[in-house]
DNA sequence: CGTTCGATGTATCGGACCGATACATCGGGC
DNA sequence: GCCCGATGTATCGGTCCGATACATCGAACG
C-alpha cells in the first residue's frame, strides 16, 4: 500500500521522507489519518534496495538547486527520486486490481487517488469491486438489524445503524462514480495537461 | 483494543475461539470487517497469562452442559470463561478515555459498543474526545479543499469531498448522541434489565 | 456405502503498519 | 544569549492482518 503510494508522489518529483510525509497525508488524508514514520522509513529502505528508488537528485536534473546548501551537519536531507524501474513498478501496482485494492479503506484510497494515472478500464473495475464489497458488508449489517436487533442493547443497535448508513452512502457515491466513467463524463481534467509518462 | 473487545463478550457469557470471532464481527462489523485469528489466538493467550480469563467452564457452574461430549478427537474446542480479576480489568479499560480510545475507529468503535456497561460520565468524555478528533479531521480537509483545490487532480479532490461529507456526518452523529447523554434521553435500555455487575 | 464439500474449530508465521521516542538542525522571538 | 517550534532522519516494540495448515463433523450426492 505504501509502496504504491511512495511511488505514485516520486513520480510527480523527487521529494525527501518528511515532505514526502505531509503530501501522503493531504493526498490520502480522507481515508488515513497520517502515515508514520515508523513504516515510511523502513518502505524508503526496501523500495532503494529493490531499485525502484534511488538517493539523490534524478541523473537528468543539476542537483545544484536547494537540496544540497543547507546540509551543513552530517546528517542533512536525504532526496529521493524514482528510478525507471520504479515508474514501470509504479504502472504495475496501478493496474493490479485484486482484493487488496478494495478491501481495505486504505488499499481503495490509494489507488483511487492515482485515478487519474489510471487507464479507464481499470478505473471501471475498481469502481465495481468496491462496490460489490461495500455492498456485501451493508447486506450483513442489514441480516443482524432484522434478525438479531432484540438482542443487541440500544448503543450496539445504533452503532449498527450508523454503519449501515454510512455503507449505503458509500455504495451511492461509487454507483455515481461508476455511471460517471461509463459515459465518460469522468469529473477529471482531459489528459491535455498531464501526458501520462512524461519521462 | 481487542483485549477490551475480548473481555466484554466473555463477561456476557463463556465462548471457545470461533464463536468469539463471530460475536466480534456482529458486534464491531460496523467498524471493522472481521477480526483475524493471527490476533485472536494469540490475544486470548496472553490474557491467559496475564489470569483474565481461564480455559475450561466457570468454577461455579458444572462444565456438564454441552461443550464437552463434542471433543471426540484430541484437539476439541476450548472454551474461555472470564475470571474475577478479569472483570475487574474490563472496568479498568471500560473507565479509561485516552487518546487511544477515539483515536482510531476500532478503538471508538469497541469502546461504544460496550457503553451500556460504561458510566454516563465516561460516555460523555468519549463521545466528546472523538467529536474533538473528528472535527480536527474535518478542518484539515476544508483546508485541503479551499486552499490547495486547483493543485489536485479531479479524482483525489472527490476523494476529499467524500471524506468530508463523512467527517460532517460523523461529527452530526456525534452531537445527536452527546445531547440524548446529557438529558438522559439516551436511546439506552434502562439499566434495569442489566443490573451492572452479575457477578 | 464412500466420498466430497462446506461449516466448525484451533493454531502459526511473516509482514505491514503504528505509537513512542530519540536526536539533530534551523530560524525567529524574547 | 537562549529557548522553542518547525523541519528532518531514524529505530524499537507491539498490534493486528492475511495466508496457510490441519482436524472434525454432518449433509449431500453418486
Amino acid at each position: 500500500m505504501l509502496e504504491l503510494a511512495i511511488l505514485g508522489l516520486l513520480h510527480e518529483s523527487p521529494m525527501h521522507g518528511y515532505e514526502l510525509r505531509k503530501q501522503l497525508t493531504t493526498k490520502l488524508g480522507a481515508f488515513r489519518f497520517a502515515i508514520s514514520y515508523g513504516s515510511l522509513y523502513p518502505t524508503l529502505r526496501r523500495l532503494q534496495a529493490d531499485g525502484w528508488i534511488s538517493e539523490g537528485a534524478p541523473p537528468g536534473m543539476p542537483a545544484s538547486t536547494e537540496e544540497v546548501p543547507l546540509l551543513t551537519g552530517k546528517r542533512g536531507r536525504v532526496v529521493y527520486t524514482i528510478t525507471a524501474e520504479g515508474k514501470e513498478r509504479f504502472q504495475e501496482l496501478l493496474g493490479a486490481a485484486g482484493p487488496e485494492t478494495y478491501d481495505s479503506e486504505a488499499g481503495f484510497g490509494v489507488h483511487f487517488a492515482f485515478f487519474a494515472r489510471t487507464d479507464p478500464a481499470t478505473r471501471l473495475r475498481i469502481l465495481e469491486g468496491r462496490r460489490r464489497r461495500v455492498e456485501e458488508r451493508r447486506e450483513g449489517l442489514r441480516d443482524v438489524l432484522s434478525r438479531a436487533a432484540e438482542r443487541l442493547d440500544a448503543y450496539t443497535l445504533e452503532l449498527q445503524r450508523h454503519g449501515l448508513d454510512a455503507c449505503e452512502r458509500e455504495v451511492r457515491w461509487l454507483e455515481e462514480l461508476i455511471a460517471n466513467e461509463r459515459n465518460g463524463t469522468t469529473p477529471q481534467p482531459p489528459s491535455a495537461q498531464d501526458p501520462e509518462r512524461s519521462s
